[in-house]
DNA sequence: CACCGAGTATGAATCGTTTCAACTCGTGGG
DNA sequence: CCCACGAGTTGAAACGATTCATACTCGGTG
């Protein structure tokens, strides 16, 4: 409790205030036997600057705060590691909210986010949030989206084509003889569930002879995955899909789970059904049949999202704008011979 | 760039400012008129707090530091995930710092989160921090170990009883026949691999006739799991172990890919070599061979840890104490039959 | 010898909130 | 009719760092 301040150390060096400051953060407008004096000053009183003071004086702190959807997600926390790294190159620290898919968290953390004057907020959004962040800009705080784009194109965006990604796995599929596919995803309010969905629409009606089913599932998670693949799995041989697609990976996962593990219907993936997931995490090579997924460039999303935000904050005039990665297919077991 | 003050939102509820600071803070000392009229000020305005001035009377932050050890394992997001919930409870916020097992950055996460006087630290430590957390303690911020014992007991703890699990682990594999078991972790500064490696050890030498390797893999990773895999399927068969015990899950599902995946030579999991790891992530389960592992309560750990440190920053008098969870063995394939 | 200017150092003002002692006012008891 | 009391309200002080106009110091120049 200490609690030793910058007056502490200008009296034990023997200069004022002001000079302190200046040697921590102008060091160029000070002698070096003056720097030398409070340095040791500073040492030896075990000072530990306040950033709230100088946050208070300065209107903004040196955070970023980030919301994300799944922070239980790895292609979620592949993307806060990026943006962790990149928010260290220009001395800044991200602050990891997780709405985990709920309206009030995703909402509480905007406003301990606002509170807290953070640099910008990074925001995979659930909810209906764009109103929110225009009261947020016109009170100062910018906002980028990431993982999704604006539809208004009023805030800059970083995020991936997932109807182009949704293309991509379902025309895996038909190219590889399937002719009933299955989407599994939702909820749907997730626009990039949507979209992917929307993909997989138009890879369908590109082809003939192939029909989409549409599983929709709560939550993005390995266990509503696995539900829905018990459901599957629990219909009789004629009526199941000879392909699912699913909205991530989790969801991939707990469909394989559930196909795979039931020791009395032999169901063979991907013989039977072929599976191609979404975000192509680390584990989706790991699994029980090594799954087929659609690459997202993770890290990079996060690194561009800081990037993108710290120019917008520089220069508050900067138009808004939207990165767009163009998705992967990587093709393995689940959907190969 | 409005920046409203509670001075303008006073103005405009013809109040002084300290009302309006009771109307946030104390409801119960100000009429009800008055608080609606307040109330409607602050709407009106669009009145935000600024956290960083409130800090800075407060002393302290609404905010707590936690230091993980690796952010993509599943094993520490879940663990953030406890502790995230149970901060929420409190009205308080996580900021997540990944150090890598890297010692300069905890140390910088360490640096930051001292200057912004957080509540208090959460920290898997990597590198020697006891001294680095002392000065801490003296400055006035409280930290709490997870995942890992103070050795000293000179700081509250939250853990798990990593020999106990290390003994869990090979003793499973011992009494299901196995002899020459290789445990492979790294690297031993991390005093959880360095426990379970012991735990191991004990296991062997309470049994007769089985031989314990060491093989050292430089981070707790996935890849490096495979890099270890790979060398251990390049071996003649006669020299492979029967058994391997990963230090943690990820380890254990790179050496999985890595002995599934050569087409040629033909290793079966569990039949030519068993394997046990550490964590019990959720994609255990899903893996190519459905992962055998010891099971730690991840949650609850970051909860907990949350609960102790909000104790004793209540009441700074208190005694370090050690809450330590006992680990739970999850029998699955790849030891099985 | 007075004056100049570059190089340094000073310290009061400032950021926005919370706290707290002091004040106001209406009410009920004496 | 006065006083004491309590509930409600006020406004200035404090938190700690940064900024910036001001002041000081010296060596050099006209």
């Amino acid at each position: 409790m200490a609690a030793t301040s910058i007056r502490d150390v200008a009296s034990r060096a023997g200069v004022s205030v002001g000079t302190v400051s200046n040697v921590m953060n102008h060091p160029d407008k000070v002698s070096a036997a003056v720097a030398e004096r409070v340095h040791a000053a500073i040492t030896d009183l075990g000072f530990v600057r306040n950033d709230a003071a100088r946050q208070l004086r300065a209107g903004h702190s040196r955070t970023i705060g980030l919301i994300v959807l799944d922070s239980r997600n790895p292609f979620f926390t592949d993307l806060a590691r990026g943006a962790e790294d990149r928010a260290a190159d220009s001395g800044l620290v991200v602050m990891l909210g997780n709405s985990g898919e709920d309206v009030a968290r995703e909402s509480t953390y905007l406003d301990v986010f606002e509170e807290q004057r953070v640099r910008g907020v990074l925001i995979s959004p659930f909810g209906d949030v764009t109103a929110r962040l225009e009261t947020l800009r016109q009170r100062g705080t910018r906002a980028v989206l990431v993982d999704r784009q604006s539809e208004d194109a009023r805030f800059s965006s970083v995020s991936v084509d997932d109807v182009a990604g949704g293309s991509l796995a379902v025309g895996h599929l038909i190219a590889t003889g399937r002719r009933r596919i299955a989407f599994v995803g939702g909820p749907f309010e997730i626009r990039q569930v949507w979209e992917r969905r929307r993909g997989a629409e138009m890879a369908v009606a590109a082809a003939s002879g192939v029909s989409l089913e549409i599983i929709e599932v709560p939550a993005l998670t390995v266990l509503a995955g696995r539900s829905a693949g018990e459901a599957i799995a629990a219909r009789p041989a004629a009526d199941r899909p000879d392909a699912v697609f699913a909205a991530n990976d989790l969801v991939a996962m707990g469909i394989l789970q559930a196909l795979t593990m039931r020791g009395s219907t032999d169901i063979s993936v991907p013989r039977d059904i072929a599976l191609v997931g979404y975000d192509d995490i680390d584990f989706a090579r790991a699994a029980v049949v090594p799954l087929s997924s659609v690459r997202q460039p993770s890290a990079l999303i996060g690194q561009t999202a800081v990037d993108i935000l710290m120019e917008e904050t520089s220069d508050p005039a900067l138009e808004p704008r939207a990165v767009v990665f163009q998705p992967e297919l990587v093709v393995r077991e689940s959907t190969g011979t």
